[in-house]
DNA sequence: ATGGCCAATTTTATTGGA
């Protein structure tokens, strides 16, 4: 089963090229993110002419996730399930071919001052909680723009990164409770090395030069994780016309 | 070669992204 995380910085801008490289490579599972539409400006009639099913938690303008299958996706839920309100639509699981599947955006930050900042530690902690107390009772994947630099190896730069929302002793160390509630980075796994980023500001030839971030994860249970047979960022898709500024990262279970 | 911000909004600047 292959399992793709990727943000797609507004569905519609990315139809084309989304539907293209759906043909072509035929994920199994496909997390996206920031979808920047609603419900009714999703594509699903053109995935399901594709042979998939698709839940989806869509906002207008801003976030808006999914989860897009070639198997049946069977009780989705939309917004982490702890009964808090949570105005923006960052969150989706659903069940698919066996695995629970979540699509999650998490807040950027802005600056470490802001509000905004707040929200994000709030908003992962409200993760985390529900990692631990009820969340991994099944095979999971955790997929998704984490808006986190899990370590210096995720930066092209780190220098440049250290101390800002994406990087700094809080978010790695709330990352690292993610992990510690049972789930395998199975990029890092398959990477150990890293210097392998999924994303590349549109700005300053950050593409061409490889000034990037890995922000794209896929955390796995350690069940499937042990099934991992390989990882890797289909960094084709930064390329030519009207790229998202996200490569997609893919997973391969056996 | 992969190329010098981009997307959405009742737009012609502003907001947010990362």
């Amino acid at each position: 089963m292959t399992v793709v995380t990727w943000n797609a910085n507004s569905i519609r801008a990315r139809l084309e090229r989304f539907l293209r490289w759906i043909r072509e490579h035929q994920p199994d599972v496909v997390a996206l993110q920031e979808l920047k539409a609603q419900d009714t400006d999703f594509p699903w009639q053109n995935l399901a002419d594709l042979g998939y099913a698709a839940a989806v938690f869509g906002q207008k303008t801003y976030n808006g996730v999914a989860i897009v299958a070639r198997s049946p996706i069977t009780g989705p839920l939309r917004g982490i399930p702890d009964g808090i309100a949570d105005a923006d639509a960052r969150w989706i699981s659903g069940t698919t071919n066996g695995v629970r599947v979540i699509s999650a955006y998490f807040p950027n930050g802005q600056e470490t001052k802001s509000d905004k900042y707040a929200y994000k530690l709030t908003w992962i902690r409200r993760l985390r909680d529900w990692l631990c107390a009820d969340g991994l009772r099944e095979p999971t994947v955790l997929c998704g723009d984490f808006n986190i630099v899990s370590d210096a190896l995720d930066a092209a730069h780190p220098d440049q990164w250290e101390g800002s929302v994406l990087f700094n002793n809080e978010v790695c160390g709330l990352f690292r409770e993610l992990l510690d509630a049972g789930l395998v980075d199975v990029f890092r796994q398959k990477h150990p090395e890293g210097r392998l980023y999924s994303w590349w500001d549109y700005r300053a030839l950050s593409f061409p030069k490889n000034d990037g971030l890995r922000l794209d994860y896929i955390l796995a249970t350690p069940d499937l994780a042990a099934r991992c047979e390989d990882a890797w960022v289909d960094r084709d898709q930064r390329k030519g016309e009207k790229p998202s500024d996200h490569a997609p990262v893919w997973a391969n279970f056996r």
